[in-house]
DNA sequence: CGGCTGATTGATCCCGGTCAAATGAGGTGG
DNA sequence: CCACCTCATTTGACCGGGATCAATCAGCCG
């Protein structure tokens, strides 16, 4: 049976995210695209996923919305240690450990595709270039956890708020999720604090900093980007970390 | 040829904490043991062993020393984002991405074992234990990060290092790094304020006032920690993240 | 003994946190 | 349509944790 045209773009982002880490064949592709549309699942904003502690066994991969991956201590402080855009997953093999050491919740009203662990794992064993795909997702996610460490260590709140809107727009690309200079920015200045370890109060000032500077305009939940140069300038990004170009060109 | 003492103690803390991820059969281990013997180099204290953009193409295993991940933003400001310890792996997989993101140095002189990418890709496709470790390896690498997003982010100065030490403490303890109350701390307070996204001045501060309140001593390059619940508490720390107790308990 | 690296101390400053209140912007029920 | 509630953004005042600058001290090595 073909896949409606519905169908395809509502998976649409996974796929070609997935395809931009590694190449996938047109059989691992369309298993793949079954395997999503028959887990078709939806989340309300502000609903938590999967809580700290809990037990894993199956993958969700994100069809669309934000969602976020988070932590709290007991004393009720929260960071926010990640985003998770469309295309991505939540939490590919995460069932090999025995629990979740974070949360996830919907920021916005979401979409995801929920795969059983069994399923995954013959998908993946059925076809290389997808274990590569997830391994390299994994590798990546990595990576920008460690930004996320030198940005909290060592960033001024201008420059990690600025470094946070340069890697938001670079991963939302790829994924066709920006237009121009603008893309959509769903979430309350709360949530930005807590991604980037500041005061809801000293973020909405540092904004404002922002928009005198005349680097962005942020309205109506979104963001503009008025000179990406100059604001990846003062955010010292380098956007490397985020593999964009050919996760897995080298193949010798 | 059976291995000698001498070698089997060289690797065990690779092999003992590989077995605590997942268990290995006896021939994986065996195989294990003798690739890493075949590629046993040394690094010197300072020594880069590779740096941020350069391409991987081999897996190194960390045999003794202590090493760290960094990130240096163009102004020399440093950030070390991880440590990594006897028994862990600098880079499993990495070479599935192009280029490395961040640099790793020996802080201490350090053995490791160099295992080139083709042989690496063999031996896990010869058992599929060992291909699970290190994607467990992988898995709880990722959570630590997280954890150092929200230790970076939220904690203050003083939880923040009390925080690293237990890391520190238990990550040290599977492979035997701990006696009773004390591990060696080889590295600079420079490192660790690095490490804890605080400047030395204030490091050193800190490390007084967790003198005065009786919970370590810290000289001659050695931490006792005189109450390890107290520190615990006091640097609001759980150590679920490090997936310490069989993270391949379940397998239904 | 001089030079180096690392630990320590002192003085001062400012970035960003905290507290508290005001202003908007939807949403909802009367 | 308006009163009211809630949630998000914004502003003001104040304070303090941690940075910065600079100097001193302690080992260590050649």
């Amino acid at each position: 049976m073909p896949l409606s045209s519905a169908d395809r773009s509502l998976v649409e982002p996974a796929i070609r995210r997935l395809n931009a880490l590694r190449p996938l064949s047109p059989e691992a592709r369309a298993s793949f695209e079954y395997a999503m549309l028959e887990g078709v699942q939806r989340a309300g904003a502000g609903e938590d996923l999967i809580c700290e502690g809990d037990h894993v066994d199956s993958v969700r991969i994100v069809l669309s919305g934000w969602l976020c991956r988070y932590k709290t201590l007991e004393d009720g402080r929260r960071q926010i240690v990640n985003f998770i855009f469309p295309g991505e997953s939540c939490d590919a093999h995460a069932f090999l450990l025995p629990t979740m050491d974070h949360s996830i919740a919907a920021l916005t009203p979401s979409v995801y595709a929920d795969i059983k662990r069994a399923r995954f794992d013959s998908l993946l064993a059925a076809d290389h270039s997808l274990t590569e795909a997830f391994m390299c997702e994994t590798l990546v996610n990595n990576a920008i956890q460690r930004e996320w460490v030198i940005n909290l260590g060592r960033r001024v709140a201008f420059e990690r708020v600025a470094h946070l809107f340069c890697e938001i727009f670079e991963r939302l690309r790829p994924v066709g999720m920006v237009e121009g200079n603008t893309c959509a920015m769903p979430v309350t200045q709360m949530d930005l604090a807590d991604a980037t370890g500041l005061s809801v109060v000293h973020l909405n000032r540092t904004l404002q900093e922002m928009r005198a500077s005349e680097l962005i305009v942020l309205r109506d939940r979104t963001l503009i980007v008025r000179d990406l140069d100059a604001l990846k300038n003062a955010a010292l990004f380098s956007a490397g970390y985020l593999q964009l170009y050919r996760g897995g060109r080298e193949r010798e």
